[in-house]
RNA sequence: GCUGGCGUAGCUCAACUGGUAGAGCAGCUGAUUUGUAAUCAGCAGGUUAGGGGUUCAAGUCCCUUCGCCAGCUCCA
């Protein structure tokens, strides 16, 4: 048979050779990586013996679909050690995941975490025996039968849905355990010699909450042991930056307990982090053509019903009586933005009109989902709406993009941008007519490509309202969040007949664009702090300069470097408290201030200053004025766009 | 909301199978006058999340409410 390789060279190779054989005739170290293959676009075992012509790609953990076949192939493996210690164990699904594996189990008397020391050495056996994986394909009847006979359940529920596909079906055998399983797999269970029990939660059969809970226990697994320590080190770093540990620390904010679930009280020094970046905010908005407004925090039902959000949001809403009239806390800011449009008739000479508003909206959130800054209740969003008109729409688009991708560069937070589409096969879900909405998804697209911005387009992914750009911003940790989106909307304009006069004197429907750039303030901050590990930008850090006398002889000097730097908008403390230097440098560098001004005999009396930067260290002796500039860049506020 | 875990001083944590709470840090007071990540001493601090129950006796066992954490589900 003739085989082709991804370079598209090409060899004969008899028939029945295996993927595996092809990489040891390729390299030593290729068949030592490989781990499945990719055979004419299937995926498919190492081992299983080819017989067609076709295209071969060997697949190695740096590649997704051999990372994904290596997790996979390891919750199998840890399903047999669990299933082996604790007889009776019942199997529901093992899928690899984002960095590792898990397996929901029905386990009779598990013991928690304290088990996985158990569960580990089992299958630390197991991978020490090098068990090989084998696949057995079989009917639908004889898959029923092997279930049914080991008691498996959840697997014959799963059979179920097979039952008219047709395929014949496939389980993967190793030692005693048979698992149901499409595979590939990697060849045997030596290939796991890397990897580490997580933790352990209850998870709802199939994700529905009606269905029993069951126990799943999360592990990953990698090539090398490096790798492992590598990924194990970055979970334990993001552990050391959890905003809520932090924020704590810090003296940022506090949330929930007496002050209620999932309520955020800003603090002192934390209010100054806000105010900073929503202050840039204000005004890169005014610059960029926005127009600034305000509106109340509760608004009569009637406005909600009206924009819709009180059928489909109700349950979300917090709802008041006031007078003889019902209110409702606003989820979204838009209603209100809303009334601002329509207040006088518009020209189209007005528009595009851009109006921003810092928002703090309250929505019901569960209570099970509540966590720290990333999931609260009443939060401020960075609302702004555009109206425009059709021609409008890339140039906007363009604009309110780039906007985006200025406040993310500030922070150098790297990102991914994904547009989605509405699902064609369902024109029904969606409100406004289709061919609108082609037109605007084209304009969306065009608006990205016209930048040379790369994309991901993901079809049904919209709203129902209208398609929408996400950016997923990527942290210092190369973790993920949900950052500026951007969203059309057909539904609303049409909902409180939002209209403009042309230069035709007819009145025509406006385009509407709601869009947030941090997303919630609440959560940004939440982002910023792990993104940074806490140690703020200067602009943003509540205490700048903290001022150290060594004497209290220095304390005269040290009081007029703290008016100087007050005068030039320095936010700086002075700490002439009766305690060592060296205490009060600890302090300032675990509350990470980023400078510190030490003033001792020397300098007090020649005008000078020690400067000692957060986390660098000492800079020695300089001129105050030196000392100063050196502030003032570290402190300077990121440009305007 | 669901399942599980947890809740002891401002913070981090102790208190064996039930025998009426203890330390470090922070705080306060005093001494010390300090040169780049913790000077010393003293003092004070708790209805053991709230309520109810079992017991001669409850931080510890049971019930319940609240809150927190993990995961699930959800996320216009």
């Amino acid at each position: 048979m003739r085989i082709v390789f991804p370079d598209s060279s090409a060899k004969e190779y008899e028939a029945g050779t295996t993927g595996l054989e092809i990489a040891g005739d390729i390299s030593q170290g290729l068949a030592r990586n490989a781990l499945i293959i990719r055979f004419n676009g299937d995926l498919l075992d190492l081992t299983k013996p080819l017989h067609d012509d076709g295209g071969i790609e060997i697949l190695t953990f740096r590649d997704e679909e051999g990372k994904k076949a290596l997790r996979h192939s390891c919750s199998h493996l840890m399903a047999s050690a669990v299933q082996k210690l604790y007889p009776g164990t019942r199997l529901g699904i093992g899928p690899s995941i984002e960095n590792g594996f898990y397996y929901d189990f029905n386990i009779p008397e598990f013991s928690g975490i304290s088990a996985f020391e158990r569960i580990a050495a089992e299958m630390k056996r197991q991978v020490k025996e090098n068990i090989p994986f084998i696949r057995k394909e079989m009917s639908f009847k004889e898959a029923v039968a092997l279930f049914c006979d080991k008691g498996e359940k959840y697997k014959l529920e799963l059979l179920e849905e097979l039952r008219d596909a047709g395929e014949s079906i496939s389980v993967y055998i190793h030692g005693d355990f048979v698992d149901l399983c499409r595979g590939p797999h990697v060849p045997s269970t030596g290939y796991m010699k890397h990897f580490e029990l997580l933790s352990t939660a209850g998870a709802y059969w199939r994700g529905d909450e009606k269905n029993e809970m069951l126990t799943r226990i999360y592990g990953t697994v990698f090539d090398s042991s490096k790798n492992l320590r590598e990924h194990l080190s970055m979970l334990d770093e993001a552990k050391k930056r959890d905003h809520r540990k932090l924020g704590s620390e810090l003296g940022l904010f506090t949330i929930g307990g007496e002050g209620g679930p999932g309520l955020v009280y800003w603090l002192p020094a934390g209010t100054i982090v806000r105010e900073e970046l929503e202050n840039h905010w204000k005004k890169a908005h005014v610059k960029s053509g926005y127009q600034l407004v305000s509106t109340p925090h509760i608004a009569p039902v009637e406005l909600w019903k009206t924009s819709g959000h009180y059928d489909y949001y109700r349950d979300n809403m917090y709802f008041l009586d006031i007078d003889k009239g019902e209110y409702a806390l606003k989820p979204m800011n838009c209603p209100g933005h809303i009334i601002i449009y329509k207040n006088s008739k518009r020209s189209y000479r007005e528009l595009p009109m851009r109006l921003a508003e810092l928002g703090m909206v309250y929505r019901y959130e569960k209570s099970g989902v509540l966590h720290g800054l990333m999931r609260v209740r009443g939060f401020t969003v960075d609302d702004g709406h555009i109206f425009c008109t059709e021609d409008q729409i890339v140039e906007e688009i363009q604009k309110v993009v780039n906007f985006a991708l200025y406040f993310l560069k500030i922070f150098n937070f790297g990102y991914r941008i994904e547009l989605s589409l509405m699902d064609p096969a369902d024109p029904g879900h969606y409100a406004g007519k289709p061919e609108e909405w082609k037109k605007v998804e084209l304009a969306l697209a065009k608006a990205l490509d016209d930048m040379g911005e790369d994309y991901r387009s993901v079809v049904g992914e919209a709203v129902f309202y209208g398609p929408k750009i996400d950016i997923k911003m990527k942290d210092a940790l190369g973790r993920f969040w949900q950052g500026p989106t951007i969203q059309f909307d057909f539904n609303i304009p049409q909902r409180f007949d939002l209209t403009y006069v042309g230069n035709d004197g007819q009145e025509h429907r406006v385009f509407m664009v709601h869009r947030a750039l941090y997303g919630s303030v609440e959560r940004f901050i939440g982002n910023l702090i792990e993104h940074y590990a806490g140690n703020l930008p200067g602009w943003l850090a509540p205490n700048q300069v903290v001022i150290l006398p060594i004497m209290e002889s220095q304390l005269e000097r040290a009081e007029e470097v703290e008016s100087i730097l007050t005068n030039l908008g320095i936010r700086c403390t002075l700490d002439g408290r009766n305690e060592t230097v060296g205490y009060r440098i600890r302090e300032a560098e675990t509350s990470k201030v980023p400078f510190m001004l030490v003033i001792g005999e020397r300098e007090s009396a020649s005008g000078r200053v020690s400067l000692r930067v957060h986390t660098e260290g000492d800079r020695g002796s300089m001129k105050l004025d030196e000392a100063i500039e050196t502030i003032m860049a570290g402190c300077r506020r990121p440009e305007l766009p």
